[in-house]
DNA sequence: CGTCATTTTGAGGTATTTCAACGAAGGTGG
DNA sequence: CCACCTTCGTTGAAATACCTCAAAATGACG
C-alpha cells in the first residue's frame, strides 16, 4: 500500500473521475492531498448525525458546505403535488450544500448514521481561491456530479420501470465503497426514496423489484441487502435504453 | 448604461448563478472581467459554425473547450435502442466540452448557426489553475448546469406531456438572451430535439404543443416561435408538478 | 409489546407509446 | 428557377405500462 496516499478516512476527502486521461486504472481515487485534507480539516468540523435528520432546508440560508465522511444522505424536493423528487444519494467522498444566491436548493436528510464534515461557506470559498488545485478538484467533482444527473435523467427517461430499476441497481454498485463483496449491493434508502429518484410510484419500484426477483437476475437477501445473480443480463437490462 | 461592465459579445463570456447572494436583482450577469476575458482569448480561436454541424463525438479524446458566442448548440447521446436523449441546450455564455478521462461523455451538434470559442485543454486548465477567481466562476457555471440538469429531470418524471412541455417553455423563455420581447420565445431546436430532452416521443410532444394552443396559454407563430398568451396559466401548468 | 411507518398486493383508469400513412418544409443540384 | 429528395411535422387508432386508490401485512422502534 502506497504511503504517499494514506487514507485516513475521517479527513475530508473527494472522490471523482479526471478530465484529463491519467494513464490511471478504472479506480477512481481520492483527489486531495494530506496537505489540502489537513486545510479542510482545520476550516470545518465534524459532525455525527442520526438516522432521518432534516440536515438542511430548501431556501435556508447556505452558510455551510457538507462532506459525507461515512453514511448516507438524500438530496430531494418537495412538489407542490406532494411528490419528491429525489436528486441524488450521497455517500462517503461526496461534497454537498452548493448553493445559488445564497440559498440551497435541495433538501439533505440523512438515511443512516451519518458523519458529516462541516464547512463554513465564507472560509470555504476563500480556501478554494487559495489553493486553486483544491478547487480544481472539486470542479472535477462537481463536474462528475453533472455527469451522474444526466445518467438519471436517462433512466428516469426510460418507459419500464425493472429497466430503471436495473440502472439504478448498476448505479449503486458502481458507488459501493467495497468492490461489492459477493455482488451484493447496499441500499439504504426506502423503496419510496428509490421511487423519487426514478420519476416512479413507490408500487412501481416494488414491482419492479419483484419483477427482476422472478426473472432471476438479483436476490434480495432482505429490503436493503440485494445479490446479483446474474451481472451480464442485468447490465444488458440496465443498457437496454 | 454602465461602463465599467462593457460588453464585447465577441469575447468569452460566463453567465450564472453565485453561490453567495450579492445584493443584485434577478439578472444573471456576465462573470468575468475585462482581464479574465482577454486572457481567455489569448489562448482560444473563434470557430463559426454552420447548422447542424457535428462539433465533437461521444468517446472523441477531449481536446478542446467550448463557450458559445451566439447560436445554439445541442449536447446529445445516442441510446442503443436508437432514442435520443438530449442532454442540454446550449446558447449564449454557455460553456460545454468538460470531458472525463480525457474524453467527451456527449455528443455536441449546432442547431443553427453558430459562433463558437474553442479553448485547447491544456492551457484552459493551466489558465484556471493560474486564475482561482476564473477558475471559480467556471465552478459556478457548472454548479449551475447541475441545477439545470436536476430541473430537467423533475420535468422528465412528470406523466403529462403538456406540463413538460410548459416547463419546457418557461426554461427557455429563462435563458433568452433579451427578456422575451412581447412574450415570444424563440425555439431553435426541432421538435425531435424538445422530445429528446424531455423523454416524450415527437408525436406527444406535437400533441401537447396542440394541447398548449387548444387552451390558449401560447401560439405557435411559427414551428420556431411561440407567443405566451396567458403566462400565469402557463406558469401554474408548469409549476404543478 | 404496542404503535407507526414502510412495504406489499389487487384492480381499474389513463396517459403516452407505438405503428402507419400522409403532408410540409428545407436544402441541393441540375 | 425548378425538381428532387431528405428531414421534419402532423394526424389517427390500438396497445402497453404505469399510476391511482384501497386494504392488508410486515417490519422498525421505543
Amino acid at each position: 500500500m502506497a504511503v504517499s496516499r494514506s487514507v485516513s478516512p475521517s479527513l475530508p476527502a473527494l472522490r471523482a473521475i479526471p478530465f484529463l486521461e491519467d494513464g490511471s486504472p478504472e479506480d477512481p481515487r481520492p483527489l486531495l492531498t494530506e496537505d489540502q485534507r489537513h486545510a479542510l480539516a482545520q476550516i470545518g468540523v465534524k459532525v455525527r448525525l442520526p438516522p432521518r435528520l432534516l440536515v438542511y432546508q430548501e431556501d435556508a440560508r447556505a452558510d455551510w458546505i457538507f462532506s459525507v465522511i461515512d453514511g448516507a444522505v438524500k438530496s430531494y424536493r418537495d412538489l407542490p403535488s406532494g411528490k419528491r423528487s429525489v436528486n441524488a444519494f450521497l455517500f462517503h467522498h461526496d461534497l454537498f450544500g452548493l448553493a445559488e444566491r445564497g440559498k440551497y436548493v435541495n433538501c439533505v436528510k440523512t438515511i443512516t448514521r451519518t458523519t458529516l464534515y462541516r464547512f463554513p461557506l465564507k472560509p470555504f470559498t476563500e480556501l478554494l481561491r487559495r489553493d486553486p488545485g483544491l478547487q480544481f478538484q472539486v470542479l472535477i467533482k462537481v463536474t462528475h456530479e453533472l455527469r451522474e444527473s444526466q445518467r438519471r435523467a436517462i433512466a428516469i427517461a426510460r418507459r419500464d420501470a425493472p429497466g430503471r430499476l436495473a440502472m439504478f441497481l448498476i448505479f449503486m454498485e458502481k458507488r459501493a465503497l467495497e468492490p461489492a463483496r459477493g455482488r451484493t449491493i447496499e441500499l439504504p434508502m426506502s423503496r419510496s426514496d428509490i421511487a423519487g429518484f426514478l420519476g416512479l410510484s413507490l408500487e412501481a419500484v416494488i414491482r419492479a423489484s419483484a419483477d427482476l426477483e422472478r426473472r432471476h437476475l438479483v436476490a434480495f437477501e432482505d429490503r436493503h441487502l440485494v445479490r446479483v445473480l446474474d451481472a451480464d443480463r442485468l447490465a444488458k437490462l440496465a443498457g437496454a435504453v
